[in-house]
DNA sequence: TTGCGTGCAAAGGTTTTGCATGGCA
DNA sequence: TGCCATGCAAAACCTTTGCACGCAA
């Protein structure tokens, strides 16, 4: 493995990742990189979000409108975890529970289908934008 | 509702994504109807699936590749079904069971998160794949 | 005959690549 | 000083749009 270096863009990409819950695209990241005053160029915010899902600390998601980076909490140990995008207001949300870990098992018995949880999305309809849909 | 014309092209594209239950892409699409002698456009392509899709025939799934387009024949009820891709080969499974029920209903009562079966996949190995990756 | 469907070309957007320069160790 | 990281510009891609023509009803 070849050394990398501590650069400035790389520590304010990594802090702006982990400022968003909600996931990011890659131009939201530099639009809010720029505004904290960080200028980092697109490319490298691309390179160093790549960094980050390959050492497994973000989610790379990808949605109709582009790839959405989501900085992940519980990467340790593998454990069951998904994100669910609301179709309406396009926020994320980490979801780690025991019925999608039994879910996983099963899909690896029945279906013989061994999941990668860190690429794994849900659409649907957040609480909030649901309660507004069906007042 | 606008009145539509039954043209040879969307039922040839419609016949080809019967064919693909793995999923395609609309390139590939494309090229499959070429080889098969049906000429049709590109932008054909696009705008039938399109179609296909808003009436539930064909699931449209976003994958780093694209978008892959697949026939969907559990399309009734809503039944709860979801799309598995393996991450090594590219192909498409169709899954419907009682597991995948349950855990929609969890994340509706428990996480108050409503779930759209259509566009929702997992990424990670099939059967065959996971096995040459674990001799 | 009417107007939806088609397909070419071009535009639009995101992501990647080449290459000279910058900056960490 | 050596070498990785950066950032600009350009390329590569996929997908959508505009528009004239074709064709189903």
């Amino acid at each position: 493995m070849s050394a990398t270096y501590m650069t400035r863009q790389q520590q304010a990409v990594l802090s702006c990742v982990e400022d968003c819950p909600a996931g990011c695209t890659a131009t939201q990241l530099t639009e809010l990189l720029h505004s904290r005053g960080e200028t980092v160029g697109l490319t490298t915010v691309y390179r160093q979000l790549e960094k980050l899902v390959q050492q497994g600390l973000v989610h790379k998601v990808v949605t109709q409108e582009g790839a959405r980076y989501q900085f992940c909490r519980s990467h340790g140990a593998g454990e069951a975890c998904l994100l669910i995008q609301c179709e309406k207001c396009g926020r994320m949300e980490h979801v780690a529970c025991r019925e999608l870990q039994q879910l996983y098992r099963h899909l690896q018995q029945e279906h013989q289908f061994r999941i990668d949880p860190r690429r794994t999305v849900f659409y649907g309809l957040c609480r909030q934008c649901s309660r507004e849909e069906t007042p």
